[in-house]
RNA sequence: GCGCCUGUAGCUCAGGGGAUAGAGCAACGGUUUCCUAAACCGUAGGUCGCAGGUUCGAAUCCUGCCAGGCGUACCA
């Protein structure tokens, strides 16, 4: 059992009969911040001191008389104005880590209680390269899918691709009209890239030709929800009229749509090529989704539901278009009989999501006068497969703050729908900027493509790697191969990290320099942490097996060494909290942590060069538990460690 | 106008009711006959945007203001 949980059932036993609200009181023991207070604290004697009249310290020493950890802790201390400082036993956590050698989950328990979640994340559109906007939800939703399984929960993945919008339209146009055959027999997924981007070219020219407003507003403002034609397209801001080019593409797409049996034929004859393109990032990337169904998926299921919103009242037609309106409909919260929502298993995930009521000036519109569906459509119509297919406790999108409003009336429109006992959650993160506070972009105005990044990061990798290497006291061990293959983990694990480590709501800077960088906060601080541990055992030549099985006791005599056993019995929590919130910046902050806890081990606690053979065998076991943890929260972030670097 | 987000050290950011607000980078000073110095130890650096309020206790919650970002009916 995980110390937290069980030093607050502890505390709940003791304050039951003493407070009226020990349920409560119970959530402020939490781990103290400073070691000098402790490992853990509770904090409830001040605020008891209104319900029971006296003195908190005095409620504390009461408390602690009622209290039952004996065999956890060291004597309660009370400090301050009535805090409780625990110090955790030294037998205890003894015991706790010689039960987790043993353990493949390394003493982390599973839920009690395990929910179904869809996670959908990354979805790219595929028929344009991928770029720099594409690693924030990839890699945060790639981590959340991971965690959530470690910890016992269902976890379907589905990648939402953009495959039907206005993208295609855009290829269709260029292959009729700038096709190099031999490049495209060749080559198709470059030669497709190519016409992507001139015709994208040719879009934005006839574009800013027109508008003098179109500064700004010629961003390619991607979201991971679908394409981003937005600028320069007929639907633009600034009202410029469709024409050439743009009214070209757009007829295309509507052919496409239509069942034209020549844009069907080519639209499945690039898709493949696309899909290839996005798997290889995937496969490099080291992600993997249960399930890719896209746009076109649901394409016939979308009349459907827009006919169901109508029959049932929900939607109307306004100027045309049929629209839900959330400005005065009543909702089943306001009816009063509130959507009942799912008892959420203690300690394990966020705050229900979903939208009990939400008022908004805009509707969410559904079909378009001129009869075309919406992105809207199509996440209704997700919502209802995924609810039929997997029925499950939560939906967890992971895509670009920027849609917030529209997740806002997708959830409710759901919800009346009578979708109300289902966690929806817009797991939203900040906008990837430039230096200049803008989005991110090159020199040049173009987006930054994703493997041009991870190819950059890896050749920095690769020239710290070889730099290393080569520093050695006893000279280089690595070949040129073994480099290679490290410098590709450590680059792309620099590259998931920086974004990862990131409290997701804000936006961040990007910054080759940050996001590359080998020293401080980074994955290559833990993995080198972990290459250190293994080279011991390298140098030792220990066999790690035997080792497990041999039952040596560990000791805790050293500050570092404890220090180290209290950071690795708190894996658990750290999950946990980056559970709660779906936030993997809580887990990174643990590891960093974890890896700086045994840094100053490493230091100050000599391994193979122990005093005694015995102290050398718990030193070893305290290293192996430390490089298994390392290893598997990297994992669970979605980062490879290596075995040497 | 309305809605959402953000404002913390020189820079990039954690922390989101608990004790003296933390880290990385940058700066300065130490540590290698010793398991990987991509490391460790130390010094310096902050009216937590401003003003009220709630609380035993506020960077954290509430209200108002200031500044920035994003969104705001037929793109996604």
């Amino acid at each position: 059992m995980s110390i937290l949980p069980t030093l607050k059932e502890r505390f709940h036993a003791a304050l039951q009969g003493m407070v009226d609200n020990p349920a409560e009181m119970v959530e402020l023991v939490r781990p103290s911040q400073d070691p000098k207070f402790g490992d853990y604290q509770a904090n409830m004697a001040m605020p008891l001191k209104k319900q029971l009249g006296r003195p908190p310290r005095v409620i504390a020493a009461e408390i602690i008389a009622r209290l039952d950890v004996a065999d956890l802790c060291e004597k309660p201390e009370i400090a301050g104005p009535g805090f409780i400082n625990l110090r955790l036993r030294t037998d205890w956590l003894v015991n706790h880590l010689s039960a987790a050698i043993g353990d493949e989950r390394l003493g982390v328990e599973p839920v009690a209680q395990p929910r179904t979640f869809v996670i959908d994340f990354s979805a790219p559109n595929v028929a344009k390269p991928m770029h720099v906007g594409h690693i924030r939800s990839t890699v945060i939703g790639d981590s959340l899918c991971r965690v959530l399984r470690f910890l016992g929960h269902r976890v379907t993945s589905d990648n939402h691709i953009g495959d039907w919008g206005t993208q295609f339209g855009m290829i269709l146009y260029g292959y009729k009209n700038f096709l190099d055959q031999a490049a495209y027999e060749r080559n198709p997924v470059e030669e497709l890239a190519r016409l992507y981007r001139l015709v994208r070219k040719m879009m934005d020219e006839e574009s800013s030709r027109h508008t003098p407003c179109a500064e700004g507003q010629s961003d390619d403002n991607e979201t991971s929800d679908g394409t981003d034609e937005t600028s320069g397209s007929a639907h633009g801001v600034c009202g410029l009229q469709a024409s050439g080019v743009q009214a070209a593409v757009l007829a295309e797409t509507a052919k496409l749509h239509a069942g034209d049996a020549e844009n069907r034929r080519l639209w499945g004859e690039f898709l493949p090529n696309c899909q290839d393109e996005i798997s290889r990032v995937y496969r490099r990337l080291g992600v993997s989704f249960d399930y890719t169904l896209g746009e076109s998926f649901y394409h016939d299921r979308l009349a459907t539901v827009v006919d169901d919103l109508l029959s049932r009242g929900l939607a109307r037609e306004s100027d045309g278009a049929v629209c839900v309106f959330f400005d005065g409909m009543e909702t089943p919260a306001e009816k009063g009989d509130s959507p009942h929502l799912p008892e959420r298993p203690e300690g394990c995930c966020a705050q229900m999501g979903t939208v009990p009521f939400f008022r908004s000036e805009t509707p969410m519109i559904v079909r378009k006068k001129d009869g075309a569906f919406l992105y809207g459509t199509t996440d209704l119509a997700t919502i209802r497969y995924r609810m039929e297919t997997w029925r499950p406790d939560a939906i967890l999108y992971v895509v670009d703050h920027r849609q917030s409003l529209h997740f806002k009336q997708l959830f409710a429109a759901a919800q009346l729908l009578g979708y109300d006992n289902v966690e929806f959650q817009h797991v939203s993160f900040g906008t990837v900027l430039g230096d200049n506070g803008r989005p991110f972009k090159t020199r040049s105005g173009d987006t930054v493509g994703l493997e041009g990044l991870l190819d950059e990061a890896v050749r920095r990798a690769l020239e710290i790697v070889s730099a290393n290497d080569d520093a050695k006291p006893d000279g280089p061990e690595l070949s040129a191969e073994r480099r290679q293959q490290i410098a590709e983990r450590v680059g792309i694990a620099s590259l998931k990290y920086a974004d990862l480590s990131q409290n997701r709501t804000s936006d961040y800077v990007f910054s080759y320099d940050k996001m590359l960088a080998m020293t401080g906060n980074t994955a290559t601080y833990m993995q080198y942490a972990y290459a250190r541990v293994r080279s011991i055992f390298a140098r030792g030549g220990v066999d790690v097996e035997a080792l497990r099985a041999s039952g040596s006791p560990i000791t805790l005599n050293a500050p570092a060494e404890r220090a180290l056993a209290v950071e690795l019995i708190r894996f658990s929590e750290a999950l946990d909290s980056t559970v709660v919130d779906y936030r993997p910046n809580q887990l990174t902050a643990y590891l960093f942590d974890l890896a700086n806890r045994y840094s100053t081990f490493f230091e100050q606690c000599h391994v193979l060069r122990a005093e005694t053979e015995e102290l050398k065998q718990s030193r070893l076991l305290l290293c192996d538990l430390t490089a298994r943890t390392i290893r598997r929260g990297l994992e669970l972030l979605g980062i490879e460690v290596v075995e040497k670097m």
